[in-house]
RNA sequence: GGGCGAGUGGCGGAACUUGGUAUACGCGACGGACUUAAAAUCCGUUGGCUGAAUAAGCCUUGAGGGUUCGAGUCCCUCCUCGCCCACCA
């Protein structure tokens, strides 16, 4: 008997499915087009091991599920190459980042088709070839000429080690995300795109998509929507003006006091004249280089200035003094607050620089409401609390009140209301060697001047050292050939941008590329994006929740705006795959040395088609899962089991060809359950279903051998197209030894007929008080009655029904009767 | 502090959409066949307690209560764990 050995099969169909070209997308319109999607990895310089893989076994099990069901699907695959790592990477060891990509892309592509995944490599992308960017660097211009590109001088993340600005996103907990540095402030002039300007569309669209809850609530919470209301009011003694801002606004009288964030531009103004000026402006420094460096981390430690300034408050409580407040944030709201009793902070504030406070919230409880009076605690409940003032709203529930408490600011022109966001602009500037160069040229005359289409790409120059010059720029700047040019409007002496783009700008649109990735002409051609998009499948990882989904959406409605696309998000569907872990529970990582490659479980035989199979039965795909070393072996075993069973029917004499109810049967109850979980992406289930389907035919064999020849051949080629998605090499092999022509992942997938699934008899359930006591099989057609008085017939029902009568009996068609005593 | 999610055998998990046989499927463990032996493979058994029993009974889905003929599933209270966001007024 031929023996399974997946180290000769699987090279051999990865060859033949290549050669045949099978997974060739095209634009032919007969069927509806699918476009399954994972994200293009990074190719580092470590292999990809298990929990990497299960990403791409998920897309692939899509693809193939979809295309078998008659879609045209559309699966690619490429290369997000720029980043850090290559280039310490090339610091470190002066191999240029082009050529140690070009290695490691090679392995990952080498590891990928090792898995049978079925990419249409015709396709493959890369962000770092001056091909793909040239088209990243004219979305750029697109964004400047349409103002959302600009440049501004601020207070940038740095990070001393890397020598590079980090983006707000890539400080976590005011490390540097990728060595785990301190980072610092500096102060540079920075290229940023205006995505603030889209986040009210960011946000409601979120409505259209179906992505998972939480993913929507985390872009929900960095976009971070507040609904609240901006008053206005005259600084006393100057002809100056400011702006406050409060999203709990409902007990708007209590305001007695207001806070500017130490690092407001307006600050310096605010205070010019006045008394307390230079002690003020020094405080102001010191707190915000402390807070730079700490972080929101000591809620205790609240610490303030007065500015020596008043506002006359426009809801007439007089004077109010103006404090410099460490916990006030410059980029939230105006920056400036209204404060009152009514909030913890501001109460904590308050309390310690002795601030007159007001409280016209109280709880209902009498006692209570005397302690907030008393100022014993801070009574914030803006919800249940009830208004003292003014004296319209005396008496009432504050929560309950809010939209006429908005209108009476309104109609009073006391105060507007006014949306904040806590997004900011995203700082897309790196002073890095590795990334797409900014399409720029500085002239002393024009200005910031885009390079002319015509020019474009603007391409990285091969450098002999890629060390950042450390002095902010990156290491561009020494390279005089790159940076001397002249200006494309006057024709005059210019120099070139020398920043980078962020990595993120590039997979801001690359799902739009595999549409089309071949074309010099354009992006991509309208009709081509127009065909394929939005993503209908897009399958990652939780770690791009905020930053790619959110920039890559803020890129397709700007494309959307721009008229060059008809559509403005750009993944329809969304769905983020759980972690695998090692399986001692930790993340996988190479230093931690627990890392499980594939390429290794194959040289130990194993094969593609058991990984892939663990690497979806071992929890449901959403969820994170430990990854087992004896796991494997199951997996591995279920297969041996459908080679030898075919292999054995082979060699079975041939025989009559008798209707097999059983074997039709089970092959019909296996269409419908694998069909219903794999279009409800419950892919463990679905091999679950497998691999009982299969243990219902050795039962069979067992009972009366391969007799029915006939429905047994069924009964295989339909084992074999149900395994093939999550399965291709062994499912492709014994079909063809099953003598069927072409290949079986571009056989339509079987459908079930009911028929098959009735039987003549049925198992009803008995029930006494709710308690199982007996199963009792009755033919499916008899009446309700026959069924009750067989269930009362049954000794081990009477047994319980004892001498009690029965009050009720509760029958549930085809399914179960319960005796009421 | 806010938001999201989850607690089921020795382990990963199934049943949750629609309340109706809890523990599918796999791992591990135990017993057997084959073998000089081991591995591999095949066949059994495997939630707990009482029991000689593959007789019978009782108990069991984090804890407690409720609704119901019937609750892992619905409602209330509580406990534990995970993830994300957090001086965002």
């Amino acid at each position: 008997m031929k023996r399974y050995n997946p180290k000769e099969i699987e090279p051999r169909w990865q060859k033949v499915w290549h050669e045949s070209g099978i997974y060739k997308a095209s634009e032919h319109k007969t069927k509806p087009k699918k476009y399954v999607l994972e994200y293009f990895p990074y190719p580092s310089g470590a292999a990809m091991h298990v929990g990497h893989v299960r990403n791409y076994t998920i897309g692939d099990t899509i693809s193939r599920f979809n295309r078998m069901r008659g879609f045209n699907v559309l699966h690619p695959m490429g290369w997000d190459g720029f980043g850090l790592p290559a280039e310490n990477y090339a610091i470190k060891t002066g191999t240029s980042p082009q050529k140690a990509l070009e290695e490691n892309t090679k392995r990952f592509k080498q590891q990928l088709i090792q898995m049978g995944f079925d990419y249409d490599w015709e396709r493959e992308i890369n962000s770092t070839d001056p091909a793909y960017y040239k088209w990243t660097q004219w979305f750029f211009l697109m964004l400047f000429k349409r103002g959302l590109a600009y440049q501004k001088e601020s207070s940038q993340w740095w990070c001393p080690v890397d020598k590079t600005v980090l983006a707000n996103e890539q400080v976590e907990n005011g490390v540097c995300w990728r060595c785990g540095s301190t980072v610092e402030k500096k102060m540079l002039k920075q290229w940023f795109f205006k995505i603030t300007e889209y986040a009210d569309r960011l946000e409601k669209d979120l409505d259209d998509v179906d992505w998972s809850p939480s993913i929507k609530t985390m872009q929900r919470n960095w976009i971070g929507h507040s609904k609240g209301m901006t008053f206005t009011a005259p600084v006393a003694g100057t002809d100056m003006q400011i702006q406050t801002f409060s999203a709990h606004f409902e007990a708007f009288t209590a305001d007695t006091f207001v806070v500017i964030a130490p690092d407001h531009p307006f600050l310096t103004e605010l205070v010019r004249g006045a008394a307390e000026e230079k002690k003020v402006l020094k405080f102001a420094k010191e707190m915000t280089k402390k807070r730079d460096l700490q972080g929101y981390t000591d809620e205790e430690d609240v610490e303030g200035i007065f500015t020596g300034r008043y506002i006359d408050d426009p809801v007439g409580n007089g004077k109010l003094p103006i404090w410099v407040a460490s916990y006030a944030l410059s980029h939230y709201g105006t920056g400036i607050v209204k404060c009152s009793v009514h909030d913890e902070r501001d109460f904590r504030f308050a309390k310690k620089y002795n601030i007159q406070l007001k409280p016209v919230l109280f709880p209902a409880d009498k006692e209570e409401a005397e302690k907030v009076r008393n100022l014993e605690y801070c009574y914030s409940d803006m919800k249940n609390g009830i208004l003292m003032e003014p004296e319209v709203f005396k008496g009432q529930i504050a929560g309950s009140l809010r939209e006429e408490i908005i209108k009476y600011l309104e109609d009073n022109q006391l105060a507007t209301t006014h949306v904040s966001y806590k997004i900011r602009d995203w700082l897309i500037s790196r002073q890095r060697y590795w990334g797409a160069p900014i399409p720029i040229i500085h002239c002393p005359k024009d200005g910031a001047v885009p390079v002319p289409d015509g020019q474009l790409p603007v391409v990285l120059p091969e450098m002999e050292s890629y060390e950042p010059s450390g002095d902010g720029r990156s290491p561009l700047a020494r390279s005089s050939e790159f940076v001397n040019t002249t200006c494309p409007k006057c024709g005059g002496q210019a120099e070139r941008e020398t920043d980078t783009m962020d990595g993120f700008a590039c997979s801001s649109w690359y799902f739009l590329r595999f549409a089309d990735p071949h074309n010099d002409e354009k992006a991509f051609s309208d009709e081509k994006a127009k065909f394929w998009l939005p993503v209908d499948d897009y399958i990652g990882g939780a770690e791009h929740a905020v930053m790619h989904l959110l920039y890559a959406r803020f890129w397709t409605k700007v494309m959307h705006d721009e008229g060059i696309i008809n559509f403005h998000e750009p993944f329809s569907k969304l769905r983020n795959h759980g972690m695998i872990l090692a399986p001692d529970g930790q993340k996988m990582s190479k230093s931690k040395n627990n890392t499980i490659e594939p390429g290794v479980l194959i040289t130990q035989g194993y094969g593609a088609d058991s990984i892939r199979l663990m690497e979806l039965f071992i929890a449901p795909w959403n969820q994170a899962a430990n990854w087992s070393v004896e796991g494997i072996g199951g997996t591995h075993r279920f297969l041996m089991r459908v080679w030898t069973l075919t292999q054995e029917f082979l060699e079975a004499p041939e025989a009559g060809s008798a209707d097999d109810a059983a074997i039709l049967r089970s092959a019909h109850k296996a269409i419908k359950k694998v069909s219903e979980d794999l279009q409800n992406m419950q892919f463990n289930t679905a091999i679950a279903a497998l691999m009982e389907y299969t243990n219902e035919l050795y039962k069979i064999k067992a009972d009366q051998g391969f007799a029915a020849k006939i429905d047994w051949r069924f009964a295989l080629t339909t084992l074999l197209q149900l395994l093939a998605p999550f399965a291709p090499h062994i499912s492709e092999e014994l079909w063809k030894d099953l003598g069927k022509e072409g290949s079986v992942h571009i056989s339509a997938w079987p459908e079930h007929d009911e028929k098959y699934l009735i039987t003549d008899k049925i198992q009803i359930v008995v029930q006494v008080n709710g308690k199982l006591r007996a199963n009792i099989e009755v033919p499916a057609n008899a009446t309700e009655a026959a069924i009750v008085d067989a269930a009362k017939a049954d000794p081990k029902v009477t047994q319980h029904l004892d001498k009690n009568e029965i009050r009720k009996t509760i029958y549930v068609p085809q399914k179960l009767i319960n005796f009421v005593t």
